[in-house]
DNA sequence: TCTATTGTTTGATGACAATCGAACAATAGG
DNA sequence: CCTATTGTTCGATTGTCATCAAACAATAGA
């Protein structure tokens, strides 16, 4: 847990972002940050558990969709809109919104 | 198996879509309708047996992506491209862009 | 050092999905 | 009517996923 895996540009793949924004809690979660640049994971106030709300983030960033930085106690989360429209132009936007007004 | 389900372009979830395409097979039949407008089901030539296929024609077909057309014995199949501009504009063709020069 | 806070990991559970072979249905053509 | 063709459906199998409670780890602050 020490080391967050992230993976690089080039190696995004396009199922597992697709498959990543197909669940509606994870669809919502890039839909926040897409808006506040970087939160923490604990500020969301999602229906969920933190355990199943970490499950999520780590899909969210093995799939390449979030960065996370590690400040004390807390995770910071943040789009990776450069690298995700670098490697699928246009995709996010898109993406963003039609899954209706932020 | 007489009555093929559509649904309408109001119905289509956007998270019913992104799973639909983040399967890979699923992903290539929409890229080769894409190009080619309209095709029977036997006609990929994708590496898996017709149940598997027509049950990922089906995926496609529930979630809005594809229609299917019952001629004679074919299924001809074709994108909802203009159902899918509509609803979730710009997101098809950065898909399309994002998977890969056909 | 003790405690509260934040988030991850583990283990378990129930639901769902991908895949296949085999049986079935519908149609076209003899 | 018989047969080949095309695709769907069924049943079974295998694997993955979302979810939670509980245990754990790391840090900040008293």
């Amino acid at each position: 847990m020490r080391n967050l895996h992230h993976p690089g540009r080039e190696q995004l793949d396009l199922p597992a972002v697709l498959y990543a924004l197909s669940d509606p809690t994870r669809l919502e979660i890039v839909r926040r940050l897409a808006g506040d640049g970087e939160r923490a994971c604990g500020t969301f106030g999602l229906p969920a558990t933190k355990a199943t709300l970490s499950h999520h983030f780590k899909v969210l960033r093995e799939a390449g969709l979030i960065q996370t930085r590690v400040e004390g106690v807390h995770r910071y989360n943040s789009l990776r809109k450069q690298d995700l429209d670098a490697r699928f132009p246009g995709l996010l936007k898109a993406v963003l919104k039609a899954s209706g007004p932020c």
